[in-house]
DNA sequence: CGGGATATTGATTGATTTCAATGTGAGTGG
DNA sequence: CCACTCACATTGAAATCAATCAATATCCCG
């Protein structure tokens, strides 16, 4: 749930998700598109792992990829979720602080950050793109950070559900490509807490789940409340 | 709880900070020595408001200042606390997304981050500086991000004292400019639970409490063990 | 020596977790 | 095509951790 190369402007109900529009990126996208390299990666395997040094920034271009950090007692964390059109990879340092691995099987450019870094020197729309990336990432994970430090798990899946409408924002239902428990880890709960909370909210015909990995937004103003 | 300019290194056992070495950013340090305007801040004053545009990047020169957002209904998230030597007013766009308030009568040095910005164009180690304290506030975010949405009360509470600890590295006890209800905002907790956690930890011998504002820690590794 | 804010402690409630079944669905092989 | 299976999800009951409500206690500060 981080920067993404957009095509075109929409409202950002998400607080958690700060797209960068699509000409602020351009030169990015450029580099991707002339010097990515793709991979494919298998549901749950890893892209990189926490510690290892950084090296590349990676497009989503299919599937969907999750950032996350595991505690010494297994308590797992997810910082965010990057579907196709999302770039991730940005890391606070030399060293990447999570480990990227598929949710979905995926498909991923990826580039040298020392190439990028290269080009950025010559040419300044690049320069202000990788910036607008790191923005980007920080903006949302101050948003993340709120959301789990002073949000109730109503409200947590509330946003959760409204950011997932807004990436695939076709008017239909939603689809996840992740699991319940990667639900719980980036919300900060238990799997049977988002479980019955969604009930819950379709019991209130907030939404409607025709299936467990598609849920439809029936009320989304109930559910925009919940966004304090 | 951000980047400090530090004139030595030491162990980093907090998680939650990230201070950037001094020689990494000398360069910064002699923009704030030159070009810095001093101000001063009573107990409680704003610095600057949350949706301010950001027009100036600060260095606590003494006291001490909190970052925080409000939630409409009321609850409060404190992001960091910066103390002397700390750099703040990085934000995730041209908005501030925070607020920053004196926790204590402070005293800042401020400087336009325009002029920042023009004199990095000339000056590389500047540029780097700049960029490093966006990465070491982006790494501190995502600990306290971890914090927030995996760790126990007593396991927060115990990466704050470290925390604090590590900063105002006299061998003595830890005096905390701030009072118990920002304890609890900084860390997602109330002042009830903050306050029983401590007794809790003063009772197992890991700290003590000559007053309210002052506390020992007799006991690091027994703290350490609770910063899984 | 008050007086008011701040902090601690106590009792209780309540939200979320934990433990434990039960249900559901996609994929496989008979 | 259907049963089987295994992983994943939901639901239920009990336990737990932290929040809330309610008194004190302590510490500044005038």
């Amino acid at each position: 749930m981080l920067a993404r190369i957009e095509t075109a402007n929409r409202d950002y109900a998400n607080v958690a998700r700060i797209p960068v529009p699509a000409r602020s990126v351009s030169a990015l996208a450029n580099a991707f598109a002339l010097m990515g390299a793709q991979m494919r990666y298998r549901q749950n395997s890893e892209i990189y792992g926490e510690a290892e040094p950084c090296e590349y920034l990676y497009e989503v271009v299919s599937g969907a990829v999750r950032t996350s950090k595991l505690l010494s007692d297994g308590r797992r964390l997810i910082d965010a979720f990057h579907l196709p059109g999302d770039i991730f990879g940005i890391e606070s340092g030399d060293e990447h602080s999570f480990t990227a691995e598929a949710v979905a099987d995926a498909k991923v450019r990826m580039v040298k950050l020392s190439a990028l870094r290269g080009m950025a020197e010559r040419d300044s729309d690049l320069a202000a793109d990788l910036r607008k990336c790191v923005t980007a990432k920080l903006r949302a994970t101050q948003d993340h950070m709120v959301l789990l430090g002073r949000k109730t798990a109503e409200e947590r899946v509330a946003v959760f559900l409204l950011g997932m409408a807004t990436i695939s924002r076709t008017g239909g239902p939603v689809e996840l490509p992740m699991s319940r428990q990667d639900i719980a880890d980036y919300l900060g709960l238990t799997i049977e807490t988002v479980s019955r909370t969604l009930t819950q909210l379709r019991n209130r015909s907030a939404i409607e789940l025709p299936t467990a990995r598609r849920i439809t937004l029936c009320d989304r103003a109930a559910l925009q409340r919940l966004d304090a």
